[in-house]
DNA sequence: TTGAAAGCGCTACCAA
DNA sequence: TTGGTAGCGCTTTCAA
């Protein structure tokens, strides 16, 4: 059996109170008697106390949790996850706290669960606006949150998050390429309808999508297709089956063997746009494709697209969570974006 | 004050096991009592049990810590770390298990608290035979861990771990460079010595190199320069100050200035060696560079490398922790390594 | 099928 | 400076 602080206290002769004060108040006791009790915890092989009856005695985790809409291990496939999720740790870093990664599994009742059986003061809610019952929960077991996005209603009151405008992010690189002279173009994004196969999809409109991320950047597209004349029914929609560049690839496979192919893709993340021009090859010279994120990838792809602050969103989101504003506005935070214009991008073909 | 099971259990006017057993054990219970146990407690807002008072109880966390050597938010910036990350997220998640990302503060004893005060059930210690420290504290708290490589002292008796024989991988590409005629040859390594600055550096011999794994490369490289004649001493040594690319290029900046500069690099990872090719610019169509890890960035850049699986890797550290081999010996595992030849090595020039 | 009792290992208050 | 007391919120025998 493994000694507790109680078996210290019977060993020196002391009380556990003091024993306790040994290890988390060394100033409430003399350096000898401290000595003393420290030694012989050392000799009956005591580690120390045990975190987690020191959590429930004290009222907290010392950890908050990390929540990935995707299953945990393609989270570290995303490169802008991987890149946010450095920001959290360095902001844990900074305050002692650690990072509990919460895997949700398949099941609806089974992923409740594991959200409340974390043992955690607080969550990160990585690009889940969608993921409702999550924040339901998390709000149900009383803990503080930050998400990644604004809240789809806007009556959730006292939220905390910090996002980017995706539309006008979106319409910016769209915009660019509309100046380039491209009216035929394709939209890119991975999981638009939940099961759907990839490549072409027919959508009502881009509030159709499932993901409010991809609801938000289809929308910024349209709306700078639609300011010269093209409507969303005359605009290519592709589906991919994850964000991956594989599935990026799959869903621009084909396309340009018909007859009157886009000229350009604009895609809604930069993964998904490295797949196209994985897929177009050659083509790649003709055709203009935009990403979205900027990751570190798609410099060297010369990939034109739209940067946003992965890092520092991590970062934010986890000292939002970590000491909160006291201003309830100054917990709702629009990160500024920019346009990347690099050599993916090039003036429509005179038709 | 939130609810506790106790107040559900007076409003419904049963006992606390009841409720209790609502929650975990519906088959001790009618149907009906358990509804309208669960009923109560959502009007009375009671989040379900508490996961840190559950633990206690239950005598386990439910969570298995990850520590990594170098700080957390390094951790992420590394393409290897990452994907091992991936790998034991994997297993973690088959296996309804969280994972405890531990940051390690800078002061030796805030950093054995942290691993003190982790509330999980056991360790994946990523590439750290070094931090024997850290493996003390583990087997204080007398939890099971894996570490990714063996133990430095072979003493250690009964551990896991699942590495990769470092010194006769590294000996693999250094014997590809030696076969196309390389005899000037320098070594890029990152923080061979705690404090050292970037660039050549002068060492007793690889064994004197402070990290476990440092050492086994670079001693792989010898040995494949030793067998041709070129001795220790006559072997450029170049520190870099961390493992990322724009140290790799710090590192190898300024050596080709001098006469009779190296033909050829060999780098203990990708990251340097992508480093060094930053660094070498023109230059790199003429010196051959070698990688190790076999990273996706590499295949891009046509970097000559050693490939070890990195998610299998993370995956069967995990899985060596959540359900241990009843054979002793199955838990050490060494994977296979492969050496994958690009277009950053040829022949050496003829002087 | 339900309940009472007995802690899991610790910390924080207050009194000595 | 030290110790006693009183739980933190829960689960798990075992007996009813």
């Amino acid at each position: 059996m493994r000694p507790t602080l109680q078996d210290v206290a019977t060993a020196v002769g002391v009380s556990r109170s003091t024993v306790s004060n040994a290890y988390c108040r060394p100033d409430q006791l003399s350096a000898a008697l401290r000595t003393r009790i420290l030694d012989t915890a050392r000799q009956l092989g005591y580690p120390g106390p045990n975190p987690t009856a020191r959590s429930l005695r004290r009222g907290f985790a010392g950890a908050i949790g990390v929540l990935f809409t995707s299953q945990l291990s393609y989270a570290f496939t995303d490169p802008f996850a991987v890149r946010f999720l450095a920001g959290v740790a360095e902001a844990a870093e900074r305050h002692g706290t650690s990072l509990l990664l919460v895997p949700l599994p398949t099941g609806a009742t089974q992923a409740r669960a594991a959200v409340e059986n974390a043992a955690v003061d607080g969550f990160c809610v990585y690009c889940a606006a969608d993921e409702d019952w999550a924040l339901d929960v998390i709000r149900g077991r009383g803990l503080p949150f930050v998400t990644t996005a604004p809240p789809a209603d806007d009556d959730a009151g006292a939220e905390r998050y910090v996002g980017i405008d995706e539309r006008a992010a979106a319409r910016s690189v769209a915009d660019h390429l509309v100046g380039l002279g491209h009216r035929r173009v394709a939209l890119l994004a991975d999981t638009v309808l939940p099961e759907a196969p990839p490549g072409p999809l027919r959508l009502a409109g881009a509030d159709a999508a499932r993901h409010p991320t991809t609801r938000g950047r289809l929308a910024g597209f349209a709306d700078a297709l639609g300011a010269v004349g093209v409507d969303w029914p005359d605009i290519t929609l592709l589906n991919a089956t994850g964000n991956s560049r594989a599935a990026g690839a799959e869903a621009v496979a084909g396309l340009f063997a018909g007859d009157d192919p886009p000229t350009a893709v604009l895609a809604a993340s930069d993964v998904l746009a490295l797949g196209a021009l994985d897929a177009l090859g050659e083509r790649a010279a003709t055709v203009s494709v935009t990403g979205f994120d900027d990751v570190a990838e798609a410099a060297a792809a010369g990939l034109t697209t739209v940067r946003q602050p992965a890092e520092e969103k991590g970062r934010i989101a986890a000292e939002l969570l970590l000491d909160p504003p006291a201003d309830d506005a100054a917990g709702k935070l629009l990160l500024p974006t920019e346009l990347v214009v690099r050599t993916s991008t090039r003036p429509a073909p005179r038709s």
